[in-house]
DNA sequence: GTCTATAAGAGGATAGAC
DNA sequence: GTCTATCCTCTTATAGAC
């Protein structure tokens, strides 16, 4: 939608996007000029304008691509089974679809509200729609008694968020690797749910095997 | 005496402040002008470097003071006791405050890229104290065995990410007051840690007494 | 598709009157 | 302490040559 119909887009336009992603992610929207991203494309500015109406579109492109990225993403990530094993395989999807888009990510968060409201409600809904991904799961969860939760929808905000602040303290070249951090996430929201160890439930089983047998 | 318009000396300071943190959480630092944040106090634009040197200086401000009424009320929520009690009351003076100050918060967050490396370090290292204090809850916790966390510091990260990420969907006039809000994250918090209800410390100690003294 | 040139204005910050 | 006026730079976006 930002590209003229009938443009021979070679390698420019991917380039636009990408030298956009990065400058406003880095600096915001409103502090990158045009003349910046054309200078990271190698481009005078004006030739920008022929892959995007204004700057405006550019930013909603880039958020609504990075939505539909993430929807596509997830639906072939082939997530199925028990609750507990969906709660893992949307955990290490999530961990690992928004560490590699940490641009995107931080955009997606920080520049909603440079959006018109038109724009802002599709992305809005296009968040919200993967958000209720996570909560039939938590939902599911709670219907069988894997999960022991107050308030799924709660627990969906929280969980996202707490997967989603991974975003603003890891780097890739410190104490951790990707699969650390997966792991360690991993048994946090586990216990978060109430699935702990097979948790709450589980201490007196563990226990159990120590003085002789006597359950499981 | 004769002065064409009112000094205010002692109000136009604050009311800077104010409208600087409204408008910058509003639309972001860059894209605010210091012509818009004049025309909020109700002054012209050359005035209101009477009280910044310039509007670098004024962002940093904001996010310091920031900071800095977050270390003081922590200070003075005065909380102790046993490390889940702890966890309680950080949990509670966490949300407390971070819902009453939610431009500031997502200032704090969204603005720091705008800040000069040396400013940086400065806010980042505010942070960092701050996170350090739910950090020791945690440590403590783990050593006494009333939480079972994989590592306490990403634990932190985890629950701050969690708890401020109330601020980006709580509503005051939705369905849920900030008491019923509180509660739930206590619950969820706690289950985060591995303690569970309020008995989990306790349900070692039962089994303990159950099997000979053998446990904490 | 990209360039140069330019329109039309907004930006931060300062000077000096009062 | 606030005003008005101003400097100079940077901004988005367009026009038309090639």
């Amino acid at each position: 939608m930002a590209r003229k119909q009938g443009s021979h887009a070679g390698i420019t336009g991917p380039k636009v996007q990408e030298a956009a992603l990065r400058l406003f992610a880095q600096h915001g929207f409103a502090a990158v000029s045009m003349r910046q991203i054309a200078a990271e494309v190698g481009v005078q500015a004006g030739a920008l304008y022929n892959y995007t109406p204004d700057k405006q579109a550019l930013l909603f492109d880039l958020l609504r691509d990075h939505m539909a990225t993430l929807a596509l993403a997830l639906d072939q990530a082939g997530i199925a089974g028990d609750p507990l094993t969906r709660l893992d395989g949307f955990t290490r999807f999530h961990i690992r679809f928004h560490l590699r888009r940490r641009d995107a990510v931080f955009l997606s968060y920080m520049e909603l509200r440079n959006l018109t409201p038109a724009n802002f409600a599709r992305i809005a809904a296009l968040r919200r729609a993967y958000e209720d991904r996570l909560e039939a799961i938590l939902r599911d969860g709670v219907t069988t008694g894997a999960f022991t939760l107050p308030d799924p929808r709660i627990a969906t905000m929280a969980l996202i968020a707490l997967l989603t602040g991974i975003t603003n303290w890891y780097r890739p070249d410190g104490r951790l690797s990707e699969a650390d951090v997966s792991d360690t996430y991993l048994a946090l929201v586990r216990q978060t749910v109430g699935a702990g160890q097979p948790a709450a439930t589980a201490a007196p089983q563990d226990v159990s095997l120590a003085i002789g047998g006597l359950g499981a």
